[in-house]
DNA sequence: GGTCCTTTGAAGGAT
DNA sequence: ATCCTTCAAAGGACC
């Protein structure tokens, strides 16, 4: 019954049109990310600087190396692929607008009928920014609040224990605990990561959702839904989060958590993708013929 | 208890 | 320079 209905509501948003032009011939902008990664050489603007600039970057001459940047998931949609296009010298372009969903969607948590506009209670504030990690005061050494830096985190993500006999334990024993105990620093928050923290709860709550996967496939429309302004502002709160994260973790990098979160195996991955596993609602996905490759004519 | 699902972006290694 | 892989968060589902 419950999956029924899902799926009538899935059909019902697959015939609906797309937002704001995709699957049509999106205009290609810059993404945000990538135009606040100059090449080399080139000092480093922070994305104001870069949307101030008198000589914004121009769009790439040759886009000859377009390449699908992600897997097409869902085979009998078209129009929703990420293009990245790169030439020497220039600032690597992307284009990408929503991938199709995997999961059926209520209609009412369909980005047709919530984008681009939020709804809210009228008169209610914007949302604020809450979460500690967006408070870059908290865990800086000497600051007032001496709450630990959220990217700080017991390797088992509870609270540590003492050993309650040391002597029994050999050195090297000890040695490799200690190893083992030590907190792991986690990476910092991208802008779409700080944009899901934010968003989540209210996602929950208009669409009574509580799979992650789903609620962010609808996260995910809805950030290619945001302006570049609105966009701006996570940019903006990530390269502070990456900011911090160096001043307070000088020596570490990305690759020191590398292996300390099990993963899938690449066929295992692709076989998932491809329709060998359920997805979180349960379903197989449909396993179809691949569709002809959309490319937007706009980037053509 | 560990892994998968799902999203985007950042980073690092490989080619 | 470009491609590929991993990991950040989240919580239900599954083994």
């Amino acid at each position: 019954m419950y999956k029924e209905t899902v799926y009538s509501a899935f059909n019902l948003l697959m015939h609906y049109p797309p937002p704001s032009g995709a699957g049509q011939h999106p205009q290609p902008q810059p993404p945000l990310h990538k135009a606040n990664q100059p090449p080399h050489g080139v000092p480093q603007l922070s994305l104001y600087e870069h949307f101030n600039s008198p000589h914004p970057t121009p769009a790439p001459a040759d886009i000859s190396q377009k390449q699908v940047h992600r897997p097409l998931q869902t085979p009998d949609l078209s129009g929703f692929y990420s293009l990245t296009s790169g030439s020497m010298g220039q600032l690597p372009h992307t284009v990408s607008w929503p991938s199709p969903p995997l999961y059926p969607l209520s209609p009412s948590c369909g980005y047709r009928q919530h984008f681009p506009a939020p709804t809210a209670a009228p008169g209610a504030p914007y949302p604020r920014f809450t979460h500690p990690s967006l408070m870059l005061g908290s865990g800086v050494p000497g600051h007032p609040a001496a709450i630990p830096h959220p990217a700080i985190v017991p390797p088992s993500g509870k609270q540590e224990l003492q050993p309650f006999d040391r002597n029994l334990k050999t050195q090297a024993e000890s040695k490799a605990e200690k190893e083992a105990k030590k907190p792991t620093i986690k990476k910092p928050l991208n802008a779409f990561m700080l944009y899901m923290k934010e968003m989540r709860a209210k996602v929950i709550a208009e669409c009574t959702l509580k799979e992650s996967a789903a609620i962010n496939q609808i996260l995910g429309r809805r950030w290619h839904a945001l302006s570049r302004e609105e966009q701006a502002k996570y940019y903006e709160l990530a390269r502070k989060e990456r900011q911090l994260h160096m001043q307070l973790y000088p020596g570490w990098s990305a690759r020191d958590n590398y292996g300390k979160k099990k993963r899938r195996s690449r066929e295992k991955h692709q076989e998932s993708t491809t329709g060998g596993k359920r997805n979180a609602f349960g379903t197989y996905p449909e396993k179809a013929a691949a569709p002809a490759p959309f490319l937007p004519m706009t980037v053509l």
